[in-house]
DNA sequence: TCTGGGGTCCTAGGACCC
DNA sequence: TCTGGGGTCCTAGGACCC
C-alpha cells in the first residue's frame, strides 16, 4: 500500500497576500476575482463573517465596511510565484510529486521508511518557515484518503497540529462518518442532491453503496472514487500534466451591443492564447469562440452561441489565431443582444517542432520568427507593447482592479523595501 | 451599477461505414 | 415497400475540480 500525502495551502490567495503585509494576519481579507466580481478567496476571519465562496462583492459592501476586512484584486502573477515556491520545497520530500492545482499537491511517499507523521509536520514546518504560507497535511493509503485527512488535519488543527495520518482502518472509518457528503472530493452539487435524496448523508454510507449503483448514477468516476476512499488504491499519481486545452475568457465590465467591441476582445483573446501557446512550446489545430449575454439579468433577451474551428494546420501565430477567432465570432455574432462575456479556447496540440508541413495550406512561415521578436520584445519591455492592429491600439480596455497589491516577487519596481533606522 | 477564470473527464447520441 | 446489426469516430453537454 503506497501511502500519499495530500498537502494543501490554507486560504492561498489571502495568505498570499499576508506574506507581504504581516499587519493583514488576525484580520478578515478576501480576494476578489477579475473585475472585481466576487470573493475567490477569503482568510478563517472572513469565513467565520459568512463571507461565502462566489458572493458577488456588491452584496457584502455593508459587511466589509462593518468589519473592516481588507479586500483585494486577484494578483494572479503574485501566487503563481508563491505557489512554485511551495512546490519545489514540497519536491524534495519524495521523487514524485503531482501538482493537482495551484494551492495543492500530493506526494508518493512508497519506500519512505520514517514516521510519517513526523514526516508530514516537517514538510510543513519547512514551508511555512521559508514561505510564510500555512498549509495542512494528510497522509493515507490512497489519494482520496489522503484529501480526507487534509480536511481531518484543517478542521482540527488544534488536536492534529495541521498534520493527520490515516494510517488504520478505524481511522478511516471515522473520518468517512465526519465527512458530509457534499464535501466529499468528486460530489458536486448534483450528485448531492440525487444523494441526500436516498438519505446518503456522509462519506461513510456513500462507501457502503453497491458498486452498481454508484456506476450508474455516478458514472465510472464516481465508482473509482468509491473505491478510493475504501482504501483500495485506485486514482494513480499523476507526474506529467499535459494540458489538453489552454483559455482565455472574460466577464466584460459592461454589456456590450457592438460588434467592432467584441471583435477587439476575442481578437485580444486569440492573442493571449497564442502566447500562451508559444510559452509551452505547443501549437494547436483547433480554436473555439464563444459568447453570451448576461444571464443573470432575466428581464433581457438572452443569446449564448459557440463555434469550433478546425484549422488546416497546427500554429500558435498570433495573427492567424486573431484571423480565426475572428472568422468564429462572425458566424455566431447576432445583432441586437448586449453581450456580457466571451472566451477562446484553443485545443487539440502538437509539439511545436513537430509540425507536418501541409502541402495543400501553405502556411506562412514568417511568422514564426515574428513571433518569437514579438515575444521579446514585450517581455522585455512592457507586456503588450505589441499588438496586432485588431486589438486596438490606444484605446484599451482595463479590467477594474482597483484593491491590486504590487508584483512582490516578479517585478524588480515594486520588490519590498526595507528601511532601517 | 456591480455576479470569475481555467481546467478535466465521461456519456449519449448522431454520422458514417461495411 | 421495407428497412439489420455491429462497429468506430466525433461532438455536445453535463458533471466535476480548484
Amino acid at each position: 500500500m503506497p501511502p500519499f500525502a495530500h498537502i494543501d495551502c490554507n486560504n492561498f490567495y489571502a495568505s498570499c497576500e499576508r506574506v507581504f503585509n504581516p499587519s493583514l494576519i488576525g484580520r478578515p481579507v478576501i480576494v476578489l476575482s477579475n473585475n472585481d466580481g466576487c470573493a475567490i478567496a477569503r482568510s478563517n476571519e472572513a469565513k467565520a463573517l459568512g463571507v461565502k465562496m462566489g458572493e458577488p462583492a456588491f452584496k457584502i459592501k455593508e459587511l466589509i465596511e462593518e468589519h473592516n476586512i481588507a479586500v483585494f484584486s486577484a494578483n494572479f502573477e503574485l501566487y503563481g510565484d508563491m505557489s512554485n515556491r511551495v512546490m519545489t520545497i514540497l519536491s524534495g520530500f519524495s521523487p514524485s510529486q503531482e501538482i493537482y492545482s495551484i494551492d495543492e499537491c500530493f506526494l508518493d511517499l512508497e519506500g519512505i521508511n520514517v514516521d510519517l507523521r513526523a514526516y508530514g509536520l516537517e514538510m510543513k514546518q519547512k514551508v511555512e518557515k521559508w514561505t510564510h504560507i500555512p498549509v495542512s497535511i494528510g497522509i493515507g493509503p490512497t489519494k482520496a484518503l489522503a484529501k480526507t485527512a487534509t480536511r481531518v488535519a484543517k478542521k482540527f488543527t488544534p488536536q492534529t497540529g495541521g498534520v493527520h495520518f490515516i494510517d488504520t482502518d478505524e481511522k478511516r472509518i471515522k473520518a468517512l462518518k465526519w465527512l458530509q457528503i457534499e464535501d466529499v472530493w468528486g460530489i458536486g452539487r448534483q450528485y448531492t442532491k440525487k444523494l441526500t435524496a436516498m438519505n446518503i448523508r456522509n462519506a461513510y454510507q456513500f462507501v457502503n453503496l453497491s458498486d452498481e449503483w454508484v456506476k450508474t448514477h455516478l458514472t465510472i468516476a464516481g465508482l473509482r472514487l468509491k473505491h478510493d476512499l475504501q482504501g483500495i488504491p485506485t486514482l494513480q499519481l499523476d507526474e506529467v500534466k499535459n494540458k489538453k486545452s489552454i483559455a482565455t475568457t472574460r466577464t466584460f465590465d459592461e454589456m456590450i451591443e457592438n460588434k467592432a467591441d467584441i471583435r477587439e476582445r476575442v481578437s485580444t483573446f486569440a492573442v493571449k492564447c497564442a502566447e500562451k501557446l508559444r510559452k509551452q512550446k505547443t501549437c494547436c489545430n483547433a480554436i473555439q469562440v464563444f459568447i453570451t449575454t448576461n444571464y443573470f439579468r432575466e428581464d433581457l433577451p438572452q443569446y449564448s452561441n459557440s463555434v469550433t474551428i478546425k484549422l488546416p494546420f497546427a500554429t500558435n501565430s498570433s495573427i492567424e489565431l486573431a484571423e480565426y477567432a475572428t472568422m468564429g465570432l462572425d458566424r455566431i455574432f447576432r445583432e441586437g443582444f448586449k453581450y456580457k462575456k466571451a472566451g477562446v479556447f484553443v485545443m487539440d496540440f502538437t509539439p511545436e517542432d513537430n509540425q507536418q508541413l501541409n502541402i495543400f495550406e501553405n502556411r506562412n512561415t514568417k511568422h514564426i520568427p515574428l513571433m518569437k521578436a514579438i515575444d521579446r520584445v514585450n517581455s522585455r519591455y512592457s507586456k503588450d507593447l505589441i499588438r496586432l492592429a485588431t486589438q486596438a491600439p490606444g484605446r484599451t480596455w482595463r479590467m477594474r482592479q482597483e484593491k491590486l497589491s504590487k508584483h512582490y516577487t516578479t517585478d524588480i519596481n515594486e520588490i519590498i523595501t526595507l528601511k532601517l533606522k
